[in-house]
DNA sequence: TGTACATCAGTGAACGCGCGTTCACTGATGTAC
DNA sequence: TGTACATCAGTGAACGCGCGTTCACTGATGTAC
């Protein structure tokens, strides 16, 4: 049963983002070819008239999820007033919601460990995503140097990552928010913190 | 062929152990016990003489690794000025040897989010080491109020783990380097930020 | 435009393999006399 | 203390199952005349 070339390239993307939602989910490990395929709305037999192998798909649907946490992130952020963006963004990745729902959220805290053990081609699809990503948190500090913007960006990045997963990882949901409000705390610290480069233009050392 | 039950007491502390160390290296849900058993030493069949299921081994491997991770740092911060001990905290964690050792290195880092879709008695351990760590973090801020010092530590435990797990992520080591000396400088700006309680002791808001 | 045929997207059975778990067995350890 | 027997730590084969991957097949799509 031949379905059209429109319709094969429709399938092809829908295996991609079924896949970047289960192994957000599940993790890539424990996510299998046919449940993954099978959530798809297709048997198992035809994954590989789509793709090479396994690990292929991988770094595909890393770099889709990627694209995705960062380019809804932006969306949602665009509406605020640039000073304000920041908060909102930071807000936004340290909710509640967020860490009860990996699989729409951000790939690096939802692969987390998992992304150290993949193969080359997926850890160089994560370097061009954490450098764009990085820059796009450097565009809500226009007060900094953008050297310093993008050191600072790079801290925040991680502050937010390292706290998400400790939410998610402990199970006493008072100590989880403990973490994201004392993440929130400090990344808004980091923020503001140092000098602007309206009053001390700076070169980075 | 019986052993002595001294001998069967140290043999499920060397699985216990070894555990620990794969799933920090490989993740839990790819380390097979089978494999396992052999690193240390026995064959498969033994297993459910000590453990009653992976579930329950992973628990017990989670509560050493954590315990290990944290006392190891305390041990080598021990033998520092306690002015210097954050500082030398922060060096040792956002080392590059941390970074390519994941089997002895922080737990929290080596699972990532593996621990957020662990069983509740795994996460109830994540727990307490999560706690446990912060406070020895905290105690090197000995400049703040408690309340502050614990969320300045809880922020600078996300950080940490975030930017390990970002370095860990990506392929380029150049970027996996700034990662890391971005993190390192924010950190010691967190833990420098704020009112002393010296100066002006603040209670919690 | 209509027909005949080649292409190929998707199906479903099958492959060898490693998974977590079970179990009959072995033989040294621990115990009772 | 020495002997006879029960215990049980560890062995190794086996269980059903899901894994990634392969392949013969189907039948609608795409193409050539």
């Amino acid at each position: 049963m031949r379905t059209s070339r429109e319709e094969a390239a429709r399938t092809r993307t829908r295996i991609v983002e079924t896949a970047a939602a289960l192994f957000k989910r599940d993790g890539i490990h424990a996510t299998g070819l046919a449940g993954l395929m099978a959530e798809a709305g297709l048997t198992h037999g035809g994954f590989y008239g789509h793709f090479e192998s396994k690990e292929h798909l991988v770094a595909e649907a890393c770099a889709l999820g990627f694209r995705q946490t960062v380019d809804r992130l932006v969306e949602r952020v665009a509406a605020v007033p640039p000073a304000r963006r920041l908060q909102a963004f930071v807000d936004i990745y340290l909710s509640e919601a967020h860490c009860d729902d990996p699989a729409t959220g951000c790939g690096f805290a939802a692969l987390g460990a998992e992304l150290g053990r993949a193969d080359p081609a997926t850890r160089a699809v994560a370097d061009e995503a954490l450098r764009h990503y990085v820059g796009e948190i450097a565009s809500f500090l226009p007060d900094f140097a953008p050297a310093a913007a993008t050191r600072k960006a790079r801290a925040i990045a991680a502050t937010l990552l390292g706290a998400v997963t400790f939410a998610r990882a402990v199970a006493d949901q008072e100590l989880a928010r403990a973490m994201l409000s004392s993440a929130r705390e400090n990344v808004l610290a980091i923020a503001s913190a140092g000098p602007r480069v309206s009053r001390l233009p700076r070169t980075r050392h």
